[in-house]
DNA sequence: GACATTAGTTACCATTGCGTACGAAACTCC
DNA sequence: GGAGTTTCGTACGCAATGGTAACTAATGTC
């Protein structure tokens, strides 16, 4: 017979939830930066004092790297997997694209949490840097994926290659946000993105 | 009868050339970013004290500032220069990436020095972002005017627009040097572009 | 050579912001 | 209810850093 209980475990419970906080680390980081957020003001959004963050992630450069890992998983999977599950190419493509914009131009945050973060000075700036690196170029591999199968499929050209076509997906979406980060208005960039998608997919026009 | 004798102005002449200062600036703003850099440091590359720069400059939002400006000249302006003065489009286009690659992965600085400047949080940053603004769309509106030419003069094919192509290109090399920032190394990212090329030019392949 | 003007330097202040020490609180287990 | 464990909040240390005040140095002008 399977209980519902949940043990607990000894001592005093968290007084706030580990993923809540990154949420708001998130948030923080992505709009103002690493050096731009201090560890208060995202203990005060979680309604909790500084130490207890301290204990509870280290310093402040490791809440950082957590909060990237987060951001990956909140914001990064979903998009990609909407990718893979869209059947039609040209709408999984533009898809990823208008979402990209979107969150690139919310009320709250503006631009890439992921190029804040690589900008960023924290002590653990290599490790990050490289989990970026790996993150653009695996992202990149996803699309190269997918394209190469469409184009066995015969649904796309052969050329551009789906290599290319994958690395030139990241890079321009990393150039509408940082666009975006210096105030490009989101329907500017939606048409910009949308006029890109057939030159992603290689469509003679 | 012309003199070469400069007239100085009164009072004790400056210790050091406000240009080189900025030079410097743009240098460490570059790589560390707006929060990244203390004036003490700028000021010691100058050989002089911290007092000297804010009495020339003002202060830390204002350097930053006219070190964006001292960029666009620097570096924006001849590479555009030579953009434009290129006969042959195909090379005009790639040389203009190559040259960004390089300048993105070069051993004191990497990645982009707008995307610093864009990301950092200094007093001014409202200011400077939208300055950021009309110079990246004021860089895509140059490359359109160009591929229009082109394409008048039958060199090119009629699509994707010229102010597409205008955009693709400066989106794209954001990108490559945000991952220029992370560690992509620059054989990797003078592939990338080369790559590109073709299809900002819309050459069928 | 005295005056006006501009710049540089030393020394300093005030703030900010990371990180921690320590005692109190909350909870499990026995 | 006591022991053991984990976390919380208050209060603080402390280093870094933006910015300034006051005095000194260098130059043109008369």
């Amino acid at each position: 017979m399977v209980t519902n209980v949940v043990k607990r475990p000894p001592g005093r419970p968290k007084g706030f939830i580990p993923d809540e906080a990154l949420d708001r680390a998130v948030e923080m980081f992505w709009e103002h930066g690493f050096e731009g957020v201090d560890v208060e003001r995202i203990a005060r959004a979680v309604n909790v004092t500084k130490p207890a963050l301290y204990r509870a992630f280290g310093d402040k450069s490791t809440l950082l790297l957590r909060a990237v890992e987060r951001y990956a998983l909140i914001y990064g999977a979903p998009k990609m997997a909407a990718f893979q599950a869209e059947p039609d190419i040209h709408k999984a493509v533009t898809t990823f694209c208008e979402v990209t914009v979107n969150t690139a131009t919310g009320d709250a945050r503006s631009g890439c949490m992921l190029a804040a973060a690589a900008l960023g000075r924290s002590e653990r700036v290599t490790e990050i840097r490289s989990w970026l690196a790996n993150g653009f170029t695996a992202s990149a591999d996803v699309f190269a994926k997918r394209f190469e199968q469409e184009v066995k499929a015969g649904r796309l050209p052969r050329t551009p290659s789906a290599k290319v076509r994958g690395r030139l997906l990241v890079d321009l979406l990393q150039g509408v946000q940082l666009r975006a980060k210096v105030g490009i208005t989101r329907k500017e960039l939606l048409e910009d993105v949308r006029s890109y998608v057939p030159l992603i997919l290689g469509e003679r026009i």
